[in-house]
RNA sequence: GCGCCCGUAGCUCAGCUGGAUAGAGCAGCGGACUUCUAAUCCGCAGGCCACAGGUUCGAAUCCUGUCGGGCGUACCA
């Protein structure tokens, strides 16, 4: 009901001790289901079942806040024009709707609707009070999720490439977190097989060519600098005398340990901790000859999902799930292809129990993973795996050096580190703030002479500067003596008329619905788009209104709680991107 | 050849799962500091949303085709 005055006031209090906490995400839920269940006891039933009265926010002021395209959709329906259906519904709506202080019909058949000054002022207020996670809907509701990013081997340093999957993997496990979900963060790497030997004599030959001075590396070997320094770091450990026929293990192990030190060290120039690393030596033999022999036991058309070749390879007939090809899964010479170990691992995920499970990959492992989905579903079950094996493959970034691009690597040691690209870009958090500023199906070119030459001239500081100028306020209220209110009266909202708070209230009030959008679509992109918003909604205000006045106290108190808001939602948000939120700059 | 992703301002990219006049940052031009931080704000200019058809009240968005780019198409991971 809409109501003025006193008896608002009164109302108001009612509400908060009886009703849940409005908020934007629970409105818009409301508004869709008085005007559906009004389209419905207008046409009955010749409105399809499915139909639903979809609001979303207006781009432009000028339409009022929340708009409702529900006309427009049902004038196919009904055979009559949007505008007189919209009217026939805006009329139902006459009593007016808690909230909302006017209805109006524009353009082709909108229906528009401005939300109430209250409503915005309490919702902001809130904000600054309960922070952004009050207002996010509980959608993991406890629930458990694991997250598998990076998952690169233990050959060498974290490239660019990394870089991008390591930010967009934390980020959504962050963005999970914040929506209710109990996130574990995976890595998987592969300790085994041919990649591993390769790595040991190409460690084998730095070793030895400080004997005889020439180091032979293995065709298709690692010719990364790097190894050179471990090289000479196992001589100090074990002296010499070591070799291939002899210690093959030793070099193996030596190598693997000091790229999985390399690689942690990456990640914590990113702030980013696993809670595991899985390696793949854990599932060698039994989990991969368990899920072969329940492949096996698997007939399609009459046969055997796996069958053996003439030359002894053991192939999983990928053709019978739908793939393209099929697929040797064991070599001749008894060693496993790399997707055998990729579906045990899955399984082994499966078995965990847990309620979700994402998957973060490069464009190049896209083809491995239908394989391996379409394995999984064959022995769980579709619907098992589809509701429960979320998949994320991002796109490459293409690093742009002078003008240039520059191809890359790990074998043939021409690559730009993870931590060559923050040294160079001269943070990690205007590194991270890029990264995400793209969303992950998006090619990106990275142009590492703009990243540095824009870096004083940064989206980054710009979100970063709105948010050490807000404390810069506070801490001069704090000077004046001038508090932000602890309880929420309407006399704050009749503070805040001026076209500058109410256009910043309309940004803050939309800010959760669409940082939830974000966490359900698992594209932390948009949270860049928010913040971007947000410091801007927040510089305009700043230029526009004077916060702090000695001689107008109450309009002041009134407007820090917006000031108080916005930081709030900046500091939170830039939290879960891993982002700093200094309060001096 | 086939599969997946992408073609939006000079450059790098958004565009809320089909809606109202297509947006931002950088680069360009012009304004605004006696003020809670000018790392800011305001204005101007810049677009056949790759191209051609189709679907409908309505398309940058969905479908088909063409052209261009990336990745994959390994018994490397």
């Amino acid at each position: 009901m809409k109501c003025s005055g006193a008896m608002s006031r009164v109302l108001n209090t009612m509400i908060w001790r009886i009703r849940r906490m409005m908020t934007p995400a629970i409105l818009r839920d409301e508004l869709e289901n008085v005007l559906g269940s009004s389209v419905r006891s207008i046409w009955g039933d010749r409105i399809p079942d499915d139909f639903r009265a979809v609001v979303s926010g207006s781009k432009n002021l000028e339409f009022g806040d929340i708009s409702c395209q529900a006309a427009m959709r049902l004038a196919g329906i009904l055979k009559d024009n949007p505008r007189s259906i919209a009217g026939r519904i805006a009329e139902t709506l006459i009593d007016g709707i808690e909230w909302i202080s006017s209805i109006s019909i524009d353009g082709p058949g909108f229906i528009n609707f401005r939300l109430s000054d209250e409503y915005l002022a309490s919702t902001a207020f809130n904000l600054a009070a309960l922070g952004l996670q009050s207002f996010l809907p509980d959608k993991g509701a406890g629930r458990e999720v694991l997250v598998e990013f990076v998952s690169s081997n233990p050959t060498g340093p974290l490239t660019v490439g990394h870089c991008r999957q390591a930010v967009l993997g934390e980020t959504i496990s962050s963005l999970l977190c914040a929506s209710g979900w109990k996130v574990s963060r995976e890595y998987y790497f592969n300790d085994t097989g041919r990649q591993m030997n390769l790595l040991g004599e190409s460690l084998c030959a730095r070793y030895l060519s400080a004997e005889d001075g020439e180091a032979v590396i293995p065709e298709d070997g690692y010719h990364g600098s790097y190894i050179i320094e471990w090289a000479s770091d196992l001589r100090a450990e074990r002296g010499a005398g070591l070799t291939w026929k002899n210690d093959r293990d030793t070099f193996i192990r030596f190598a693997e340990e000091k790229a999985m030190k390399m690689i942690l060290s990456d990640l914590s120039l990113l702030g980013i901790e696993f809670d595991r690393f899985f390696a793949e030596s854990e599932l060698i033999p039994e989990a991969v000859t368990n899920a072969i022999d329940k492949l096996s036991s698997v007939t399609v058309d009459g046969r055997s999902l796996v069958y053996k070749d003439e030359s002894g390879k053991l192939w999983l007939r990928f053709t019978a799930l739908g793939r393209p090809k099929d697929r040797v899964i064991i070599r001749d010479n008894g060693m496993y292809t790399y997707r055998m170990p990729d579906i045990a691992y899955h399984l082994d995920k499966f078995s965990r129990n847990y309620d979700l499970m994402v998957d973060i990959f490069g464009a190049d492992h896209l083809d491995t993973s239908r394989d391996v989905t379409a394995a999984l579903e064959c022995l769980l079950g579709r619907e098992s795996v589809s509701d429960r094996l979320k998949v994320i493959i991002h796109q490459f970034v293409t690093l742009v050096k002078d003008g240039r691009k520059v191809k890359m690597s790990t074998r043939s040691g021409e690559f730009v580190t993870l931590r060559e690209l923050i040294h160079d870009v001269g943070s990690s958090d205007v590194t991270k703030y890029l990264f995400l500023t793209r969303r992950a199906e998006a090619h990106m070119d990275f142009d590492l002479d703009l990243a540095r030459m824009q870096s004083s001239e940064n989206p980054v500081y710009y979100v970063q500067y709105a948010h050490a100028r807000i404390a810069g306020i506070l801490r001069a209220a704090g000077e004046a003596g001038i508090n932000t209110p602890l309880e929420f009266s309407s006399d704050i909202s009749s503070l805040l008329n001026g076209e500058y708070e109410r256009e910043l209230m309309r940004l803050l009030e939309s800010v959760p619905v669409r940082v939830a959008a974000a966490a359900d679509e698992m594209e932390p992109h948009r949270l860049t788009e928010v913040l971007a918003d947000l410091a801007t909604g927040f510089h305009r205000f700043y230029q526009h209104v004077r916060v702090v006045d000695t001689d107008s106290r109450d309009v002041s108190e009134a407007r820090l709680v917006l000031c108080r808001a916005c930081r709030r939602c900046i500091s939170d948000l830039l939290g879960i991107l891993g982002v700093d939120a200094p309060d001096r700059m």
